[in-house]
DNA sequence: ATGAAAGCGCTAACAG
DNA sequence: CTGTTAGCGCTTTCAT
């Protein structure tokens, strides 16, 4: 069945609060015991069980990680963040796809719990305000990582997108455009609507009142960035330039303006927002608002491990905004021309502390 | 502290035992106890401690997936399968990204072990043979996916490499090709290794022998592929196609094909091997040999949970082989030009039982 | 159909 | 510095 810390004990000759006692590094061991010990454990190759600690401690050194799909780039990179920094506090991770339906997120929590996790991050947040509630009451803290919910208190890390959604839109207006079209996500997504939030603040300031025409929402996927492009470009507006909610959207974008036999950018300039992977293809080169996903991640996990730790135990939640960085490649001109290859945007070292904390 | 199943028994007037009883669905409990129990855990908000339990029965319902990093989206595809089907099985899986680092497998392995998780999922497998045999002498079970470990006996699910190569060398020798030359990866992973064998086979089955200059290592990333085949354009071998070991070193290449001011497929032909979601994007076009990402996954999960079920107990190690696809794009001409959306290759239900087992 | 008691493998006071 | 004694919350015989 294993050794179990009884075989250790009997073997080098002492008792079992011994044998724990070096194993979680009590100084009140003599040197000479603790060799002893650490013999015995080499020797029959014993392996402490987690669960039995956990069961005292009430700590698992384990975190859950709820997000809507790992095969979005997007929710990976975030997803090495949290287990990069979960790795540095000896924590793991379980990963939970949701497909964001509130039914498996609500399942994944209540497994999430039986387990005693010691924290959950959410990157997709479908649940109803019970939940949270029920994990509060738990003591179980949680962050929000990418999203938030509105209506829940917690600690969360964001990009900030209406400044986001405002660089976009103030980079295209600043070439010339005037016409400039929003392909929306989901208008239940607050990332969503905080980009055209900031995107009608740019227009405003520029003195052009926000045209409803131009807006036409999609699903943040390529193919709901197809459909929406060709409908607009159907209705011949005027439109010299689109601002996509999201870089898929925008590949879908791309990709309706060239069945047209349009050029980009001559005829249609396009910037995204997320700056996934592809978007620096040398055969894509998409402007685009980059966000840090590596360190939202990062971050929320940090946030997390204080929770935790006990060290922020009782503070007020914390709302940490990152800022967006606008990345001028080649779909609304103004190609600065060098080679840019996947720099993966991880620190070597964990995430910096939390920057720009409210 | 949260209720414990003292609490309810307490409540609802049984014993701890009857409550345990209706918690694991015993049939032996009348209908009226049962009742009251449910009432009762519904009353004060029981839920189970998983850690207690695992302890008890020696299984946590947990498993384990190492991989090399999940912002690989070939690993994340892979990732999501394995999920999917622990799901099914009532299971979590815990990530371990390790970036191929032998030094973080094993620390990750010990983690693992320590928490008694019921199996786990090797992608990514730089581990020499003992961390393997200390799994197997705790009697965890553990199945390869996607790559294999030559002189460990295990289950494992991979993609038949050698037909894969054979298939995108061949296609490139029908369209008239002679002078292909092969980016392999690095020389120690299987991988490249059998693909470079299935190259070998179509070209002398086409009476031509394989030049060794037309070989050149790379690393299965981007910059690599770029780097590699620069310096095969640079010694002028009147190379015509280029087959690539995986897409990443395929979209390197192909910039550097452009960027000499060469066409594609005219002045050289492209194939790559894996179809990630980009080879497919409108202004790649990639021709490749795809992987069944997903089901890799998901049936090395199947295969492990059958090992953890008892039900393959001991019986001999399986391999299973899945047959690669060629999917032909734009850049070895012939292309169909039908547009093609990330079709997410999921089945919805599980993945079906093994195919081509050995 | 139900309860009592023992124990899973460990940590945590409390003595000494 | 080390051992003893209780549990942590659950499952599991074994009785009844």
């Amino acid at each position: 069945m294993g050794p179990t810390i009884r075989d250790v004990a009997r073997l080098a000759g002492v008792s079992k609060s011994t044998v724990s006692r070096v194993l979680n590094g009590d100084p009140n061991v003599a040197e000479e015991t603790r060799n002893a010990v650490i013999a015995a454990i080499k020797e029959i190759r014993y392996t402490p069980n987690a669960l039995a600690r956990g069961l005292n401690t009430r700590k698992t050194g384990t975190i859950g990680l709820i997000i809507s799909d790992i095969t979005n780039p997007f929710h990976a990179e975030v997803a090495r963040g949290v287990e990069d920094l979960a790795s540095d506090f000896d924590s793991n991770v379980i990963l939970c796809n949701t497909d964001g339906r509130p039914k498996k997120e609500a399942a994944y929590i209540d497994l999430l719990v039986e387990k005693r996790v010691d924290g959950i991050i959410f990157t997709s947040v479908k649940t109803d305000e019970s939940d949270m509630t029920n994990l509060r009451s738990r003591r179980i803290p949680f962050v929000f990582a990418g999203r938030t919910l509105p209506d829940v208190e917690a600690d969360s890390v964001v990009v900030d997108n209406i400044l986001g959604g405002f660089q976009a839109t103030n980079h295209l207006l600043r070439l010339g455009h005037q016409r400039i079209a929003y392909l929306a996500g989901p208008s239940h997504v607050s990332a969503s609507m905080d980009r055209y939030e900031g995107y009608c603040q740019a227009l405003r300031r520029a003195g052009i009142e926000p045209d409803p025409q131009l807006v036409i929402e999609g699903d943040f996927k390529q193919e709901g960035g197809y459909r929406a492009m060709s409908a607009l470009l159907d209705r011949s507006l005027g439109i010299t330039a689109v601002f996509a909610a999201n870089d898929y959207m925008a590949m879908g974008a791309l990709e309706a303006i060239y069945e047209r036999g349009l050029r980009v950018p001559e005829d249609i300039a396009v910037v995204g927002f997320d700056d996934i992977p592809f978007a620096r293809l040398h055969l894509v080169q998409l402007t685009t608002v980059a966000q840090p996903k590596y360190d939202i991640g990062a971050i929320a996990a940090r946030m997390l491990f204080e929770r935790i730790d006990g060290k922020a135990q009782d503070e007020p939640s914390r709302r940490v905004v990152l800022p967006p960085r606008l990345v001028i490649r080649r779909t609304c001109g103004e190609y600065l021309g060098q080679r840019d290859f996947a720099e993966p945007n991880r620190p070597s070292r964990a995430a910096e502390p939390p920057v720009g904390t409210t």
